[in-house]
DNA sequence: TACACGCCATACACAAGTGTACGGCTTAGC
DNA sequence: GCTAAGCCGTACACTTGTGTATGGCGTGTA
C-alpha cells in the first residue's frame, strides 16, 4: 500500500543518487513491468550513460533487489501506521483500510501497478514470492485484528479479513486497467462496504462446518 | 478458465506444426512470463532450430497474438458451456462455477498462470487489455445471471456477482503462489461459499443507499 | 593551489535475441 | 521413381543488453 514519503533530495545538484536510479526504475517497472527497468534504458530517462549505474549498483540484479527491498521496508512501515490507527468504531477503523488501499488518484495507482509487477515477478522467483507472502500475512492479521472488533467472533474475523483481502487484490488488478472507468472505485468500495463490513456488524454470521 | 481439449495431433509425426509451437510457448508463459517466451529458448526446448519457427509463423509478435488470440477463443467456448450448465439448484449452479475455476489440480493451474501473465500484458498492451475485458465482462454476466436465481433482485445479484468475480481474481493471486499451501483451495471455496453464496439464500440483502 | 575523492563518459568484449536468404532433406502424389 | 511441396538447418547481419577497465572532470579540503 501507499504513502510514499517526500523523495530524499538529490545530495548534489545535477548528479546522481542510488535514489534517483531507484525512481527511474520504479516508474519503468510502473509503465512496463520489470523487465523494462533495463539499465540502458534507464540511462537514457535520467540522461547519462551507464558508467553512472555501474557506480552506484554492482549489477543489474542489485539494482532489482534493492528496489523490492526498498519496496518491502516500506510496506512494514504503512502497516505500523495502519495498526496504530485505531479509533472506538471498529467500522470507520476497516473502510479507512479500504481508503488507503484503493485511494486512485496520484501515485497510489503507481503503487498498485507496482505491487501487481511485484506479484508476477514473485511468481517466478522464490525470494521475492517470500517477502511478498510476508507482506500479505502482514496485512492480513492487520485485517484480522480490526474485524475482530465488528464481529467478536475469532473464526468469522479470520474468514472475513481473508475474503476482504481477496476482493482487495482484485481490486488491484480491476483499478489498474488502462480503460478503467473512474468511477470504478467508489463502486468497489460500497461493494465491500456493503456486503463485507455491514452485514456483519450487528450479527456475527457464524455458520460454519 | 480451464478445460484444455486433447491436445490436436501432430500432423505428421516427428514434425512439427502450429500447435507444437503454441503449446511450448503456453509451458514458457506459465513458467516464466510472456518475456520468456522467446523463439530461441523455444526452439532449444522443441529441439529444433529456429529455422522451423519462422515457417509457421511470420514473427514472434505473431506467435504471441495467436498465443491469446487461442485463450480468447477457448474462453469464449467455456463461458457458452458454464451458461448452459443451469439445473433447478442455484447454489449448485454457483458452486459450480467455484468449482471449475478454482480447480487446483492438472493444467487448471496452468491456466490460472497464463491468465495472469496475460493480465501483466494487458496493462502494457491496449489490444490485450481490450479482449481481457470483454472475457471478465463475459464471465461477470454469467455470474449474474445465477445469483439473480438466488436473491431475485437485479441490483444485488450485480453486486454479488462483482464481488464474486473480485474474490475469484484475488484467489487466482493466492493459488498461483509457489508456495501455495494445498488446502488453500479447500479454504477459499469455503469462504465464498458461506459468505456469498449462503447468506443471500434466503433472505435478499439489499441495504444500498 | 594541489590533491584526493566522488561521479560520470568512453570504449571494448561478450551474450542473447530477432529476421532473412538460401540450401537440403523427406514425404506425399502422380 | 520423379517431382513438388512442406519442413527444417545453416549462415549472416543487425539490435539490444550486460559488465569491466580506464580515463576525465568537477568539487571540497588540507
Amino acid at each position: 500500500m501507499p504513502r510514499t514519503p517526500p523523495p530524499p533530495p538529490t545530495p548534489t545538484p545535477n548528479r546522481l543518487g542510488q535514489g534517483d536510479w531507484l525512481d527511474a526504475a520504479f516508474a519503468a517497472v510502473v509503465e512496463g513491468g520489470f523487465d523494462q527497468a533495463r539499465v540502458l534504458s534507464l540511462s537514457k530517462r535520467l540522461g547519462v550513460t551507464r558508467g553512472s549505474f555501474y557506480w552506484h549498483f554492482a549489477s543489474h540484479a542489485d539494482l532489482i533487489e534493492a528496489l523490492w527491498a526498498r519496496w518491502y521496508a516500506r510496506e512494514l512501515a504503512v502497516a505500523q501506521q495502519l495498526r496504530s490507527h485505531t479509533t472506538d468504531r471498529p467500522k470507520d477503523d476497516l473502510m479507512h483500510l479500504v481508503q488507503v488501499a484503493l485511494a486512485h488518484a496520484g501515485e497510489d495507482l503507481q503503487n498498485m501497478r507496482f505491487e501487481l509487477a511485484l506479484r508476477d515477478l514473485g511468481r517466478h522467483d522464490a525470494k521475492v514470492a517470500q517477502q511478498l507472502a510476508q507482506v500479505d500475512q502482514l496485512r492480513l492479521s492487520l485485517f484480522e485484528e480490526k474485524f475482530l472488533r465488528l464481529t467478536a467472533n475469532p473464526k468469522t474475523a479470520a474468514d472475513l479479513a481473508g475474503l476482504f483481502y481477496l476482493a482487495l487484490v482484485g481490486c488491484y488488478q480491476a483499478l489498474s486497467r488502462p480503460n478503467s472507468p473512474p468511477d470504478s472505485e467508489q463502486h468497489l468500495k460500497r461493494l465491500i462496504s456493503v456486503y463485507l463490513v455491514e452485514p456483519h456488524q450487528v450479527t456475527p454470521n457464524a455458520k460454519l462446518a
